[in-house]
DNA sequence: CGAAACCTTGACAATGTTCAATCACTGTGG
DNA sequence: CCACAGTGATTGAACATTGTCAAGGTTTCG
């Protein structure tokens, strides 16, 4: 835990003060969580920092009528709390849950008011990537317009593929296919059908939660037609 | 040209250093343009921030296709250009253009790139800034999901009484209802009957593109329904 | 094995899109 | 002042997509 060597590899903390990076080392939490268990509740959210290092977590909150709204889903490289930096009064308060087995750390969320209200270096990065975060709502804005269901279910799928860094033949969704659904804005029935049609379309194995692309041509094909992106995963992937 | 003191009422330059106000002075360029007018094109925009002090414009690029995508509408207090500040390879381009009579100002992309670089206020200025950006995209993704079309007419029709600071009885709508709809993610044609059906449940009235609503109440009541916003217009309007 | 959670399917309803026709408003030129 | 063209707004009808509800299938895990 004393360890804090690992947060020079986080975009956050790239090339700030040693005493920045001191005090970060000594407040830093690093956690392994089951996938199931609660990470923060709605009395913690407001008070921590938190980054995904590995694994997967869903932020949600209970709705007035008691149903379960999804805020966010986190992987590796993303990150929540940063809204509780600058603090205004009514703040939204969140439950954080890990939907897989997943690995972070977390940070008080005074200590971090403290040291970017101190270290430039720190409000620059994390200007930097809050920029980044505006960028991929704005794609996500656009693409709830401009596709369809099975369209979004194949962009999430690139997504996964972009993360696949050992090249497997075979993906397998992160987690259930309803929250999946929620999150990509629609119905699990609608969901299950949309998928169906995509495998037909694309040219999709699909056994339960694995999928195999047989060409991710066709697929990209298919989901960034009407993309504005200027370079959408025909480039990124290989 | 010469005279900077109304920087020192926006946000963005609010607590700066005396050397970051008088450069910004020095290279600020205040401009009016008519309704129709193009502020920024394609070449322009990726070296300009643009801040509007009063008036509507409207950010816009074209697809492969030949298409008008719309990306972003902006009012007073609203500005575009800080994705260039961190310029990445790829980055969109846009035009922008006046939808209405309009006051604004741009500043070079460089010269706020050295400066933020060199102003730590500056740079908490932007953060805190694009993180109420990001708080906003993250109310509008959910709305995209759960409100009907009528509902997101109606939520625009609150914040524009919220921006309507003399409180007159009636609303004006401050552009064509056309792209209004494009917007809001939704066809001309589905645009006037969701709001031929919000005027008859909340009880507006509309001739053309004035609005008077005869009850707040009705309105805020029928859109922020399932709202997980904490506090929706309800407590914004008197 | 058996219960619980999750997923899929069908039938139908609700919502939004598309296309075509018409209407209303604006500004121009005769 | 009127005719007329052009733009934007509205309406209707057919269609497409997604949501809803109910039933049944599959997987998981004790």
């Amino acid at each position: 835990m004393r360890d804090g060597t690992f947060l020079q590899n986080i975009p956050i903390f790239c090339n700030v003060s040693d005493i920045t990076l001191e005090e970060v080392t000594q407040h830093v939490k690093r956690s392994l969580y089951k996938k199931g268990d609660i990470i923060l509740n709605t009395a913690l959210s407001k008070n921590a920092f938190l980054w995904v290092m590995q694994g997967w977590a869903k932020l949600f909150k209970e709705s007035s009528k008691g149903e379960e709204i999804i805020i966010d889903i986190l992987t590796e490289n993303n990150y929540c709390g940063e809204q509780f930096i600058f603090q205004s009064e009514e703040m939204d308060v969140y439950t954080v849950q890990a939907i897989s087995d997943i690995e972070l750390f977390t940070l008080p969320v005074p200590l971090l008011q403290k040291l970017v209200s101190v270290d430039h270096q720190l409000a620059l990065n994390f200007l930097r990537n809050t920029l980044e975060k505006e960028k991929e709502l704005n794609m996500e804005i656009e693409h709830l317009s401009i596709q369809n269901a099975s369209q979004r279910i194949g962009c999430f799928i690139l997504k996964l593929q972009a993360l696949n860094k050992d090249h497997t033949d075979w993906l397998h969704l992160p987690y259930d296919k309803s929250l999946l659904a929620t999150r990509l804005g629609m119905r699990a029935e609608t969901f299950s059908r949309a998928l169906a049609k995509l495998s037909k379309q694309c040219d999709l194995e699909i056994k339960n939660e694995s999928i195999h692309m047989n060409s991710v041509d066709k697929l990209v094909h298919y989901v960034c037609e009407h993309c504005s992106r200027v370079s959408p995963y025909k480039d990124i992937l290989q």
